[in-house]
Formats: C-alpha cells, sequence, structure tokens
DNA sequence: CGTGGTGAGTTCATAATCTGAACTTGCTGG
DNA sequence: CCAGCAAGTTCAGATTATGAACTCACCACG
C-alpha cells in the first residue's frame, strides 16, 4: 500500500539502518561495523546477510586465503542514504537535544 | 555521535514509523491505526506510549466518561514527515520492484 | 432492563528474537 | 610452536513481541 512499510521490511530493523550508515561512511569491514554500531556479531552477521539478500549490500572478498569480506553499497543501499540523512538532521534536531549546549 | 542512532532509539522499531505515517495522514484512533499497520494492539499500544513519552506524539481525549483518545503527530512527529517521505520513496523505488513490470 | 456492539486498552502465556561470550578457521608475527 | 587478529558461527539464556481473550464504559435496541 504504501512504500513505508516495503522500506521497514527490508531495514526497519535496530541495526540495519546502523550498519548501513557505516557502509555509506565508507567503513566496510565486519568488525569497524560492529563496534561503530555496537550490534552484536551474530545480529550484525544476519542482518548484513539479510541486506545482502535484499541487493542493498554488496560483499567484496578482498582476502582469498584467509577468507575476509569488505561489505559496500549497491545503488540500492546509496539510493537509502537521503533517507538516513534525514533521520540524521530529525534525530540531531530532536532525539539529541540534550548535546546542545555547553559541553557535559 | 550520529543523530541516526538517537533517532532509532526512539523511532527505530518495527511500529514506531508506521503508526507515525498513520498520524501523518491524519488517522488518530487507535483502532484504525492497529488495523492499517496490522500492529498487535498491546505493541501499538506500548509504542504509542512512546513515543508520547519522547513527545513525537501528543494524545488527545475526544471523550471523558468513555476514555476515548486520539492521537497526533507534534511538530518534532512532523518533522519526520521529510524522513517518512524519503523512506517511502525509496521503499517503492527499492523495496517493491514485484510490482514493477507485468503483473505475475 | 438485559443483551450485544464499539472503542481503547490491558493481561497472560507462548513464541520468536536478540544478546553476549566463547569457539572456529585461516593466516601472520615472534 | 604459540599468540593474535579478523570474520563468522554456535550456544544457552534473557528480552521482547505476539495473538487471543478479557476488562471498562458507553450507546443502541427490543
Amino acid at each position: 500500500m504504501c512504500g513505508i512499510a516495503d522500506a521497514l521490511a527490508l531495514v526497519g530493523d535496530r541495526w540495519a539502518l546502523l550498519a548501513l550508515r557505516e557502509l555509506g561512511f565508507g567503513v566496510g569491514r565486519f568488525n569497524d561495523i560492529q563496534v561503530n554500531t555496537g550490534a552484536p556479531r551474530a545480529s550484525l552477521s544476519a542482518r548484513l546477510r539479510s541486506l545482502e539478500d535484499c541487493g542493498l549490500v554488496e560483499r567484496r572478498r578482498y582476502s582469498e586465503h584467509p577468507p575476509r569480506d569488505e561489505y559496500l553499497l549497491t545503488d540500492a543501499g546509496r539510493d537509502l542514504m537521503p533517507a538516513l540523512g534525514e533521520l540524521r538532521a530529525w534525530g540531531e534536531k530532536h532525539a539529541s537535544p540534550r548535546v546542545r549546549g555547553t559541553s557535559s
């Protein structure tokens, strides 16, 4: 009925958007994403897999012998960046008013 | 670090955005939201409560004796609409490719 | 007046999901 | 050979969501 439901079905969980954000930053290593997002390894692994399955993320092997993969945004994933930008803008405006003003 | 995490902390669950979407449509009755989103009553109730707590949604009592409440978007909630719009656009472009082209 | 229906929630037991920690696998460094 | 990093996976346990049924309160009906 409305793309929102479809969108949320793909990226509507707690870590997908965070992971996508990291990918948008150019962070493509599993451990880095895991640390930056705070997601549990298992959850992140599953999420990355879903995202790859949805075509939002692409997995590139940057080392053969030790199986080292790197994740990249696909076209579809990159298209999500504007939405993420809006979300971030909103978050900074409404969800983090605590850090406005003097430090602490 | 980034507003996205904060934003997701508030609206990053499965039903929040859907509920917000309904509110954006002007649908403010509990049952209507529940039916339109498909969210379980209990989940929706909890979510609406969180959203109200976060200041994204306002509860207006439109009937006293039979406790009938109606939900409205606040300023903060309305500010989320652009993000929802982006998300919807993305969803229609990438998350619902099944309806592209001839049926079947 | 008693019955049934609508609307908004709540409660409860169950089920699914997520979480953290430890474990693998494969190679590199000492 | 042993330790360590990197990417995942596995496992048991904790959290949370889910659906169905139930409550309250009123309104309409016969």
